[in-house]
DNA sequence: TGTACATCAGTGAACGCGCGTTCACTGATGTAC
DNA sequence: TGTACATCAGTGAACGCGCGTTCACTGATGTAC
């Protein structure tokens, strides 16, 4: 009950997290498009003007929920990799299925993250540590001492695998298809098929 | 200059195609949940009440330019097949090639046609006879008389290559990655690995 | 402990705007005679 | 060939609406003395 709002009716105590998590909701609700700020405040019972004390407009609103949405998929990263041996295609594939498992448990926040015109030097940023946590373990898979460039290339053919592998999920085009085999195994098997043979 | 626009000044010869067209055009330009009918009708030259004559609603509207580009990457995707012997991994991976080209070339359309909420018969129905293209050819490839539940199942993890890989391009985060491979190996080479082995 | 004051998170009213859709209408076109 | 008329694709004005952002303001809070 530390950082929850604590409302003297006037001031607010936490306004702008809880703007940032009605903003989250929305954006799942509508889509980031057709979110407005004026709803958002509506929900958190707060004048229209308010947000304009926390950020900037509209544009840095949702960018703050991006962040946390980065911040999160990180955060679920690291602990799929946990309980697997650090650089097998088991700790590789983990991560996999955590992406795919973000995306569907956040499809539209899934989708504002990568929708190409919110990028800017923090998101971006952000971004890339997220990437950051597979491409360690392909890298130690690899042998390799740090990412470089083949590390990279080794990776991206798994992103695409499992970001596509969200699209599906998320617009509903995965049952169509009439899989028989779970998400899960497709995941196993496309990253054993997509990596290059182990070096040692 | 038959099917092209004959204004006599209040008779337009032939709105309902360009509106299609001009929504197609801000669908690219703006993204179809910023994309305004009134926008589309000054460019069109028309009053805001014209579309009214020819479609429903918006979202009438918006399913038109959707079925069109349904209708254009199945045609692609025929001619992409064309050069290819029927039912070789070639074939198979330059339909792969075409599903890509045509999400860089319409990346907007591309989106919109497989954003979730605008399901309806007519889009459904469109794309399943696009997918169909390549299920025949995985057919023809596994020695299978027709598109059976192998069949799609074999085609799934390479929809969701192509899909992550227009995505992933879409968005710019392709060249993040780094590839010093371009596309066309990229999907050349998760085809081989992603498809079954061959039967005979 | 009590008071004066700076700070600043919130208010509420207003702004200009563009939207989707409707309405009664107008005028060009094609057809029947 | 000429005329009367039905059709219907377009007009333009209006509707109610919600938006993002600004403004001068208010009142709760924390701090200095």
């Amino acid at each position: 009950m530390q950082k929850t709002a604590q409302k003297t009716g006037y001031h607010h105590g936490d306004l702008r997290e809880q703007l940032i998590a009605t903003t989250r909701d929305l954006v799942e609700e509508r889509g980031p498009d057709v979110f407005s700020v004026s709803e958002a405040c509506r929900r958190a019972g707060v004048s229209t003007a308010a947000p304009y004390k926390h950020f900037e407009d509209r544009e840095d609103l949702l960018r703050a929920v991006a962040l946390q949405g980065f911040a999160e998929m990180t955060e679920r990263f690291h602990a799929a990799v946990v309980p697997h041996t650090p650089g097998t295609l088991e700790a590789i594939a983990a991560v996999g299925r955590a992406y795919v498992a973000f995306a569907e448990d956040n499809p539209g926040l899934f989708k504002m993250m990568f929708a190409t015109p919110k990028d800017h030097p923090a998101t971006e940023e952000a971004g890339h540590g997220c990437y950051g946590v597979v491409l360690d373990q392909i890298a130690r898979y690899l042998g390799h001492a740090e990412v470089d460039d083949a590390v990279m290339e080794a990776g991206f053919p798994l992103w695409t695998f499992v970001h596509g592998l969200s699209f599906l999920r998320i617009d509903g085009k995965a049952e169509f298809a009439k899989m028989r085999v779970s998400v899960e195994d497709v995941i196993q098997g496309a990253t054993a098929r997509l990596l290059p043979p182990r070096k040692g």
